[in-house]
DNA sequence: GTTCCGCATGAATCGATAG
DNA sequence: ACTATCGATTCATGCGGAA
């Protein structure tokens, strides 16, 4: 299973991965920071001429059936969202990606605060790009029981049980999910709340992970392991590779390695490459191959 | 309570209101390509060459402290989706306006499907645009009881207590409930999640129409009065002015009235305006002053 | 072992103040 | 006028300590 951790330059250290070798990169690269000369942010209107070399090599190291899933939110600026996101998006494609898809990540857990003419953003960007019109996709390994059921379906049932008749409550609820756990598992949207149970319903191996992981304290910019994981079971397979170029914590390497899909992770400070490295060992579990992956190969082999 | 319909090509009607008389327009226009049966389509390439001149007789009648919502959504052309939606915000910045911030419609109960490399799409965007960087917004107006549209803590509650310790969960969960609806209202966040039942929250006046709109059949495109609703009661004050260029069924109609705003709903069919007046004089009550505007006034005039 | 409560804090934003 | 810094605002969540 290996891991790799490159410690440089992500335009660099790109240039020594082979090309076609990865099947997926998922990222959150640093946003783009107004305050550039104080935090050595990139500044909004410098943000695409930044990325788009980056990006070509991405291109490069991509297998043609592979995806590229980018995490982004747009800054505020004088008031306005600024339009730097929207750029990279019409600029990757013309650097020849094709834009699949837009996800859109709703954060449960968002910044607290209150403006006179904003409210709090509960939300951030996951583009899809891909090099080809026909990519892998492994729709089966993401199915979640019973759709939006867990999140709507059930508190909805409980809210209006108690409601029309307070007494029965207790007994009703209780029947209303013996009913539905018998049902067949759904595919997910592409609206992606990052909860707990939904993946620890899909993969109770993971449910430890997911409770830790969200109130970890070593990096500033974590994103749920649950997101990486998303999109490492539904674009590839066991044994595949997965790149972070901007790897930060090392949560994508968390959620492959738990996986068992090769790892490369990029970053520019040395002390994130020991984080990660840490936290790789201490929170994935030397394991044998999952309930889900074996039922995975038995269909694919058939 | 003047409600006004305008039957027309957009743009020409559009001529005929007058200059800062509106607060809030709020539309969903016929999508790229979409509808092309009724309102003839406008391929994607086309269709921010066919917006811009509109836009700009909004820019017109909007109030300088007005607000501008725009519904779209991005088709998929060639296996890609199409950027008309981003070259049109782009495009409506260089025309002067301000783009304030994006927000998510979140389409929990949407409709059933599955293709190979794509899932269901269950979101589309809320661009708000401004003309000043301060404009009228009366938060107070669309408050919510407790946090994320009391859907996550209640059922998070309810779920905890039926999990561990099922026996006690009637009782428990009653308990809770009585406890939690004590507590101050919070505000919403950029992501609105339009379902009947937090709405009947929110509003409990609403609840018969929305129940109803889900399954309105008379137009292709309505989307859910509490939407409109949502960004009426944030954006203008009993009495003013509500437009929307594309008022196909007449949802927002609905909502303006019900609000008591003036209304001004233009449509390029003779049925729409038909069957928007229509609407209106079914579904919107006369009634006294709600609650929640008297608390508004009271709270405004002190 | 469970439940409850308090507390810290997180990819923020605005407005005022100071240089 | 323009930029840089600071304080105030505010809520979901997980954790630790206590009962």
């Amino acid at each position: 299973m290996p891991i790799k951790h490159l410690h440089g330059n992500c335009l660099e250290v790109l240039r020594d991965v082979p090309a076609a070798s990865v099947q997926l990169i998922v990222t959150s690269p640093p946003y783009a920071d107004a305050r550039a000369s104080t935090y050595g942010g990139t500044p909004p209107d410098e943000y695409v001429a930044w990325f788009l070399p980056i990006a070509a090599e991405m291109k490069r190291v991509l297998k043609p059936t592979g995806t590229f899933i980018l995490n982004i939110k747009e800054k505020v600026v004088d008031g306005e969202r600024h339009t730097y996101v929207m750029e990279l998006v019409l600029a990757l494609r013309k650097q020849g990606w094709l834009w699949t898809e837009e996800w859109i990540w709703y954060k449960k857990n968002c910044v607290p605060g209150h403006w006179p003419n904003r409210f709090r953003d509960t939300w951030e960007h996951l583009y899809q790009f891909n090099l080809e019109r026909k990519f892998d996709m492994h729709q089966k390994a993401v199915m979640v029981p019973m759709g939006d059921w867990a999140k709507t379906r059930i508190p909805r049932l409980s809210e209006k049980d108690r409601t029309r008749d307070p007494s029965a409550s207790g007994s009703g609820f209780a029947k209303n999910v013996s009913n539905w756990a018998g049902r067949d598992k759904v595919y997910p949207t592409n609206v992606l709340d990052v909860e707990l149970d939904e993946f620890a319903v899909m993969d109770p191996g993971t449910t430890v992970q997911l409770a830790t992981e969200t109130g970890f304290q070593g990096h500033s910019a974590a994103f749920p392991v649950g997101l990486p994981e998303f999109f490492i079971k539904l674009f590839t397979r066991e044994g595949e590779t997965v790149l972070d170029p901007f790897q930060g914590s090392g949560t994508s390497g968390v959620a492959a390695t738990n996986l068992r899909r090769d790892y490369v992770g990029i970053d520019w400070l040395e002390e994130n490459i020991a984080l990660a490295k840490a936290r790789i060992e201490r929170e994935c579990r030397p394991q044998g191959p999952s309930l889900m992956d074996l039922v995975e190969s038995i269909e694919n082999s058939g």
